[in-house]
DNA sequence: TGGAGTTTGACCTTTACTGACCTTTGTTGT
DNA sequence: ACAACAAAGGTCAGTAAAGGTCAAACTCCA
């Protein structure tokens, strides 16, 4: 019995599949007329059916004549990239063992040198000094921004 | 999807792009009723999408046989960028100016379109939620980060 | 029957566009 | 001269049309 979610979630992929792009734009609230649905609706599939962990990236545009756009992700090493994403997935997230994984990403041309600069600059821990914030909260920053670092070179391609 | 603003503003980019000068002159009046719209929404335009931060110039002149005079400003050199990067950087740091001085990094070709995805996602400011810090402690972290993000595109080389 | 997953709607932010009103500058008639 | 007028461009607040967020309500099974 699938629910309507199921059936905007394939629609969807239906539309990825026979674009000739990496992606495919749509309109939120046309899609919610579609199918007949409030339009917080689409967020909920996208958030529930189209993560980076599954694969997929979404950004969007607000204002006049906005739009949607759902990225089908191609991890090029499926392995390497699975692995990144349970790191960050991790409860208590480790620098050290990023920094570990952003060198092999690396190796393994994932990430070019500049880049792993870039992200490896985030992770340095003196830059959060001054904050009032505790260990904890740190640490969930940088995950946050470390995550999405690594999704901004999987939404860049190549 | 493009909307006006879109179209106006890539007619303008052509136009400067085929001046042998470096600067291109418009009649406000005269683009408006080619786009067919009010002359106020050129300024929009000019405000929206020629701003300094991404790398252009407007003058103008009032008043009989007035005109508006659009400059694409000079690519930097990398004395001036870093002169610039520090400028962004200043005491009270606007992430989006940033933005733009990323944006501007990247048509110079200073910065990958990858490596400006990544350094974009830091400038968010909800990753940023949630941390007991104030408004000025963020924008002085996400200002360190920036720098620190850019110095090391920089010092990586090729 | 309790919790995960789904659906809804009220309220918010961002972006594009419009129009009324203002300022500046050149021209013209006396 | 110079006052009046015409013809530029400037400003700003308001409106409309997107998408975002979040919590409450609902459903469906194990």
């Amino acid at each position: 019995m699938p629910n309507l979610t199921d059936f905007i979630e394939e629609y969807l992929k239906k539309l990825l599949a026979i674009s000739s792009r990496r992606y495919v734009d749509i309109k939120r609230h046309e899609l919610a007329s579609k199918f007949d649905c409030v339009p917080s609706q689409i967020n909920y599939v996208l958030a529930s059916r189209f993560s980076l962990e599954r694969g997929y990236l979404v950004e969007s545009r607000r204002g006049c004549s906005g739009f949607i756009r759902i990225y089908r992700v191609e991890p090029v090493n499926l392995v390497s990239w699975s692995e990144l994403l349970e790191e960050i997935a991790a409860d208590s997230f480790n620098p050290l063992r990023a920094l570990h994984f952003l060198k092999r990403s690396c190796e393994e041309k994932l990430v070019s040198r500049r880049e792993a600069l870039i992200i490896e600059s985030l992770l340095r821990d003196d830059y959060y000094d001054g904050l009032g914030a505790s260990r904890d909260e740190i640490r969930r920053l940088q995950k946050k921004l470390f995550k999405a670092a690594l999704e901004a070179v999987l939404k860049g391609g190549y």
